[in-house]
DNA sequence: CTCTGCTAGTAAGCATTGCTTACATAACGG
DNA sequence: CCGTTATGTAAGCAATGCTTACTAGCAGAG
């Protein structure tokens, strides 16, 4: 009673179970929180063994992390593309701000791994051992990916920015740094209203729905 | 060959083994980070077995992370009003505001400490079961403490923002709403150094020393 | 057709961790 | 002098991350 070996060939799958492997892990991190989250957790809740993830995300839990917060950063930036494109490119920038911050309120736990250190980490980590050489580029994907699609959410946040310099509506300046200081704000105002930031115990009660 | 005792009765001590067993607890956090830090490290580190950290930390390692954040809020207060008396107000809240991030920047895996969300929760565990009369105040006392310093240190924060309204170099308003978002910038500005913010990699090159 | 190798699972187990339980010892108070 | 309390130890449980050996099915080479 061991091995299942290559069975569904037949579906369009491919990554099916690795797919089905992340949303059960995303469910349990929407639901009890990252401390709630396990590998073996969510191999348990897609109906496979403890060490079948580790096939699919080699790295484990990190890998496994990166991949939802891959994911997350998607979901991210499609909410704050969202946002209307106003007559003031001024609002834009607002509309947008609101936007992030509303999608940190109303996703805590994911946003918690967002902007986890432990997710900064591996960025670094793989860094050096490419550069090192010491591991082909493609076995840390994940990481390369995530990498990549967090500075396009930061992108997200420079290009309106930039716009309305071009404009003419707002001071010119390296729009980078404008940015810089505008993500700063907006994860430091999620910081507070999920409860971690000094003014915690006061602002509790925003109406974010 | 079981069981000690009180033997160091001699001593000022009471609770000097309780402070050895936070002292190495933080030097582990330093060193090697919240990852690295666990109760069994830091009670062979102080020469003790596994289970004596119990006996001083109840709750475990919660309580001890609620001790060390409460040493920690303490240093980035003391940090914050070592900021010199200037002949502008805001010159003074500017001064303050660097203190905090500099504090933030230089002690990253404390910092992490100070804002986890797994110490905002404690104490709202805290008050639920306080309410609901299922734990004396004393024996969470840890947690009231952590939330009375953490609320200081807000004051320390938003005090000399009343000086600069009642001074008339500031727009008079909410003293506190002020606060808070200064709090949730400073606190967004130490997440993009320390290389969780969206714009983190970027903002690697600041000199903070 | 057969052999070889790859893919994707399983079962079992190791080390670490938080925490609990049972116990031992010493000081203190009546 | 003896019970109580404070403070430690040893041992062990359950959960977790991860590794190792193994198995089963499919695909391609000869």
């Amino acid at each position: 009673m061991a091995g299942k070996g290559r069975v569904e060939s037949a579906g369009v799958d491919e990554q099916d179970t690795k797919r089905a492997i992340a949303r059960e892990a995303r469910r349990i991190l929407d639901s009890d929180g990252l401390d709630g989250l396990s590998v073996r957790a969510a191999a348990k809740a897609a109906g496979l063994s403890s060490a079948a993830p580790y096939r699919h995300f080699a790295h484990g839990l990190p890998e496994l992390l990166a991949w939802i917060a891959e994911e997350g950063f998607g979901e991210l930036i499609a909410e704050m593309e969202r946002a209307p494109v106003e007559s003031d490119p001024r609002g834009r920038i607002v509309e947008i701000g609101l936007r992030y911050v509303g999608f940190g309120v109303q996703n805590p736990n994911l946003y918690r791994v967002l902007f986890s250190h432990r997710l900064a980490r591996p960025l670094e980590f793989f860094d050096e051992m490419f550069q090192a050489g010491e591991i082909p580029y493609s076995s840390s994907e994940a990481y390369a990916r995530l990498a990549e699609i967090k500075m396009t959410a930061f992108e997200a946040l420079v290009r309106p920015i930039r716009e309305a310099q071009e404009a003419g509506v707002v001071r010119a300046g390296d729009a980078e740094d404008f940015g810089l200081a505008l993500a700063a704000m907006l994860h430091g105002l999620v910081g507070e209203f999920i409860d971690e930031g000094l003014g915690g115990r006061q602002s509790r009660d925003g109406a974010w729905s």
